[in-house]
Parts: C-alpha cells; sequence; structure tokens
DNA sequence: AAGGATTCCTGTTGGC
DNA sequence: TGCCAACAGGAATCCT
C-alpha cells in the first residue's frame, strides 16, 4: 500500500526520465480509476515539455508548465514502473506516458482506488488545495497540531491520519508512530499535551523518514520506479503484530477498529 | 459543523 | 485440496 515513504520513493525514481523530457502521447488502455481518466489527457500534453516532478501528500506531480500538468495517485495497489524495452501489458495497466524518446512509464492500478488526472493548476485543484502541511516540513510543529487539536473529540490516530491536518500519514505508519510517541490511539486529540505533540511530531517524522530511507516499507503490491518490489524494509512495531509480544514490554499487541481501519497498540506502553 | 459511515475494487487469506 | 466469504485499505463523499 503505497504510503508516503513509496510515493516519494516513486516520484524520485521516475523523475530522472521524465524531467526535460517530451510527451510523445498517453495512452490509455482503460480509463476506469477512481475517477474517470479523461479521454483528452493525449491531445492536452502532446509535445509537452516535462519541467519538474513532485509529491505532494501522496500525489505525483508531474507539471508541464508552471504549476499545472499530471496528477497521479497510487491508491493502495497503484504502481508506475519505467519501461525501456518491449514489455507486454499487464491485466491492470491503465495508463502509459510515451516519452519522445520511447520511454514509457505505466501506471497500474488493479484496485483501481488510485487516479490520473489533469490539472491547470495544481494550487487550485480540489485535491491539493485543501491538503495540510507536509509532515517532514518545518510547518508541521507541535505547536501546530495543538492549534488544530483545539477541543476536538475525535480520536488522535483519526486525526493525524486527515490530510485536511497533515498529509501522507497512512494506517501503517500512523500506528507506528503512535507507538514510538507512546500515546494511545483512542486519546482525544484535545485532550494532548503540546509536549505530547511535540513526540508525536518528532516519531511521524523519524517513522517516515526511516521509511523512506529504507525505500519504502509496503505490504505487498508496491513496485518502485526501477520495477523491484520493495517489501517490508522497515521493521514494524505494532502494525499487523496482534497478539504478538510487545518489543518493549512484552505483553500483547491489541487490534481495535477506528474509523472503519485497523489500529494495532500496546495497551500498556501507550495511554 | 464535526465526525462517523459508506463507497469504490480485486487480490489475498482464512475457514470449513 | 478447493471453494468462497471476509478482509484490507486512501480518501472523497454522504449522512447524522
Amino acid at each position: 500500500m503505497p504510503e508516503l515513504p513509496e510515493v516519494e520513493t516513486t516520484a524520485n525514481g521516475i523523475k530522472p526520465w521524465l524531467l526535460n523530457k517530451t510527451l510523445k502521447k498517453i495512452k490509455v488502455h482503460n480509463p476506469s480509476l477512481r475517477w474517470r481518466v479523461p479521454e483528452n489527457l493525449s491531445d492536452n500534453f502532446k509535445g509537452e515539455k516535462i519541467t519538474n516532478v513532485c509529491r505532494r501528500g501522496k500525489y505525483i506531480l508531474i507539471e508541464t508548465q508552471k504549476n499545472s500538468g499530471l496528477i497521479i495517485h497510487l491508491g493502495m495497489s497503484g504502481s508506475l514502473t519505467v519501461i525501456t524495452k518491449e514489455k507486454p501489458l499487464l491485466k491492470h495497466d491503465h495508463v502509459e506516458l510515451i516519452m519522445q524518446d520511447d520511454t514509457i512509464i505505466r501506471y497500474n492500478d488493479p484496485r483501481r482506488f488510485g487516479c490520473v488526472l489533469d490539472s491547470e493548476d495544481f494550487s487550485k485543484h480540489p485535491l491539493i488545495s485543501n491538503l495540510g502541511p507536509e509532515p517532514l516540513s518545518d510547518d508541521f510543529t507541535a505547536k501546530y497540531l495543538k492549534y488544530k487539536s483545539q477541543n476536538k473529540s475525535q480520536a488522535v490516530k483519526n486525526f493525524i491520519m486527515d490530510g485536511h491536518i497533515v498529509v501522507g500519514v497512512g494506517n501503517i505508519y500512523a500506528s507506528e508512530a503512535l507507538f514510538m510517541a507512546g500515546i494511545n490511539p483512542k486519546k482525544a486529540a484535545g485532550k494532548i499535551s503540546l509536549q505530547k505533540y511535540s513526540t508525536l511530531v518528532d516519531a511521524i517524522k523519524k517513522v517516515l523518514l526511516n521509511a523512506i530511507a529504507a525505500g519504502g516499507t509496503t505490504l505487498k503490491d508496491f513496485v518502485n520506479a526501477d520495477g523491484k518490489p520493495g517489501y517490508f524494509s522497515q521493521q514494524l512495531n505494532v502494525y499487523g503484530r496482534k497478539d504478538k509480544n510487545c518489543r518493549h514490554c512484552n505483553n500483547p499487541i491489541q487490534q481495535i477498529i477506528q474509523g472503519q481501519r485497523s489500529t494495532f497498540y500496546c495497551p500498556k506502553c501507550q495511554r
């Protein structure tokens, strides 16, 4: 499941193949994704030079002109692969970006939770414009979280997974960061001290940076831009470890459901 | 208005 | 072993 580190790795992986190159055409093999891939993508982008490839939250932005271009999300099973020599199309290959030099970027997404869209102004696009700060930026601070959580009864785990609060903290790393910070995921966001938020902010940054350094953790279906799977490169302390011993206190890890998502935590270490 | 519930989809997993 | 139901998950959107 691509989380922020996987998206970062993917964006970095495809960047050298795209930057300052020109798009020859875009082939849409199957437009059926979370939102239908626009029919006229190829017309809009044919002959356009790519001026930047970057990440915002879990969106990959392929810029052709200042602040406009393609918006790609990998959903939970999406991947981008660089194709340099002939390779048969796979079942869930939805879109191909074909470059002037015949390099192909293939978008594959079995579960179709992702998207490939275009935008004339990223900063005004509804998917992008209301996003919270980047977790690895200096804007993401304990003070900010404390401010945003004022009077909130919402569980802190759901709070930090809300992209309007902070982007890129997915289900796996939310559990991991809360464990690292020693915070009970059920605790109301509004009742957490500034000091605890400081610990949490550090934990989120650390967990994400670790994963990026490891090339991205994943469960099953992530394939990085080189086409190599990036399985489980990082050790997970609580996620998926129901009934296993806590690595700190040896008591069993619990699994609960919050916001229809599994949360794993240690009731002894996280209060 | 806030926050919980639903929704999209298919590959994998667990139970019988 | 084989079949099938349950499950997982990002995040917009709907609903209360």
